[in-house]
RNA sequence: GGAGAGAUGGCUGAGCGGUUGAAAGCACCGGUCUUGAAAACCGGCAAUGGGGCAACCCAUUCCAGAGUUCGAAUCUCUGUCUCUCCGCCA
């Protein structure tokens, strides 16, 4: 959530970055929410001075020891007109209060000035190339294709008991998937002195809320019949960790990596990745999460996207990082790296991580804070990054490391997981 | 599902309807003492919002929301959450 006070502060600067992020009527907004900041001030500091005068008054009447005494009942009356004021003021104060959360609540957060402007992905700026595309001696098949052959990938199964965008992995390819879990946990936790936590991945509505997810994207969630709600990424559970917490200075940086199921409706995805296991309902992610003071957000940003991509250069596959322009970035996001892995039979690069630093915007959403070197309390900064995506991860290793038989050489890095150079 | 207990400042924990924003202890910060440290002693130490150049002032907050009252942490109702015991279950 933007801060209120900056952009009471400074409305056209808002103004301008939201232009930036393609939001619709975003002046009129900015203008909106300024009109009603300021109607609520004047209405908060009226009703502040009747407070005031009750407060002393029913202070006074406590010492007056006669309560049938004229001087009391006239106090009394006086102290009853003044309360109507006061909760006539109240009612429209807290029109003013969800008028203000209405518009706040739902605005995205603004970029960074690194971040290149431009509507949608055509914008967004490739920062590197890693690793070499393999030159295929025969036609590569699609991670469909070859787990349907090996008989490990059964999306047919899965349609029957949960219906589409949803799938069964058998055998080798199953065991992958717990491979890849070890593995990039292990590398986190050991080489990126990440901390290991298991989450949960039902949560409150606020939490949902703290991170950005609600109450925008609802749509996009799924949401159990006890009002709880499944999480989309464990960025969720994670990050609100610190949710209503002052962290001592001394305890930063916090990082965090967790392994979750994550849950998503793809309700505006109608027709998108159809084939194959590219766009799920429920897949396995691998989750980054850093929490740091402000000022040391982007030097954070940097390290945990490097993190992400040693999962890639280990697994040898070919990927590239580009940087999001400001119409491509999520909600809460205000500078995003994503790391894209070549997918032969797509033929092209397709996101496996997104590396986002969230600034104070979802601390504010969340009352998440520490307390400085001069013990004022201020309000942390974010970060969240997959390392990796695992379900995408398989597909990767399934078309970059198959073979001519049909069969797949496993990743050097995962053969001691695996317990096998190959599945087959 | 049945029965009960509870929710107070960073933590532990008192709290009578009327200077209680809230005792006490711990933690933390400053000082005295000490060669230094510890101990001891003295002092300070909540958040949010608003106003002021500032010292500072005002308002709100004792889980949340309604209510009673001139006045509520303290009384009433509702909701949420936590804990204990029993039952059921992984």
């Amino acid at each position: 959530m933007l801060i209120l006070k900056d952009i009471r502060k400074n409305p056209e600067l808002f103004k301008q970055k939201l232009k930036a992020r393609f939001i619709e009527n975003s002046d009129k907004q900015i203008d909106h929410l300024i009109q009603l900041d300021s109607n609520l001030r004047t209405n908060l500091e009226l009703q502040q001075e009747f407070q005031n005068q009750r407060n002393s008054i029913s202070k006074s009447l406590g010492l007056i020891k006669d309560k049938k005494s004229d001087e009391f009942i006239k106090k009394t009356k006086e102290v009853s007109e003044i309360k109507s004021k006061i909760s006539n003021l109240e009612e429209a104060i807290n029109q003013l209060y969800l008028g203000i959360d209405e518009i706040l609540h739902n605005l995205p957060n603004i970029p960074d000035e690194s971040v290149p402007v431009g509507s949608d992905e055509n914008s967004n700026k490739e920062i590197k190339k890693e690793g070499k595309i393999r030159d295929f001696e025969f036609e590569p098949l699609s991670h469909e294709e070859i787990g349907l052959n090996l008989n490990q990938i059964d999306f047919e199964t899965a349609v029957n008991i949960s219906g589409s965008r949803f799938v069964i992995l058998k055998k080798n390819i199953a065991k992958l998937e717990r491979a890849l879990i070890n593995f990039m946990i292990d590398v986190h936790t050991k080489e990126n002195d990440y901390t290991e936590v298991n989450v949960p991945v039902l949560v409150k509505e606020e939490t949902m809320f703290g991170t950005g997810q609600l109450p925008k994207f609802k749509d996009e969630q799924f949401k159990t019949t006890n009002n709880l709600w499944l999480i989309p990424t464990s960025e969720v559970s994670l990050t609100n960790i610190v949710s209503n917490q002052i962290v001592a200075y001394e305890q930063l940086p916090l990082r965090y990596v967790s392994s979750s199921l994550c849950f998503r409706s793809e309700a505006g995805a109608a027709g998108k990745d159809t084939k194959g296991m590219m766009r799920q309902h429920q897949f396995t992610k691998v989750e980054l999460v850093s929490i740091v003071q402000p000022e040391f957000r982007f030097k954070e940003l940097d390290r945990l996207t490097k993190s992400a991509e040693v999962i890639l250069q280990k697994l040898e596959l070919p990927y590239r990082v580009t940087l999001l322009s400001s119409g491509d970035m999520g909600f809460g996001a205000e500078k995003t790296y994503d790391l894209e892995v070549w997918i032969p039979s797509q033929n092209k690069y397709r996101e496996i991580s997104s590396c986002s630093s969230c600034g104070t915007f979802q601390a504010n959403r969340m009352k998440a804070r520490y307390k400085t070197i001069e013990g004022k309390n201020e309000l942390l900064a974010t970060l969240n990054g997959s390392g990796l995506a695992v379900g995408r991860t398989i597909i990767a290793i399934l078309e970059n490391y198959q073979n001519k038989d049909g069969t797949v050489a496993i990743p050097k890095v995962l053969q001691s997981y695996m317990g096998s150079e190959i599945i087959n």
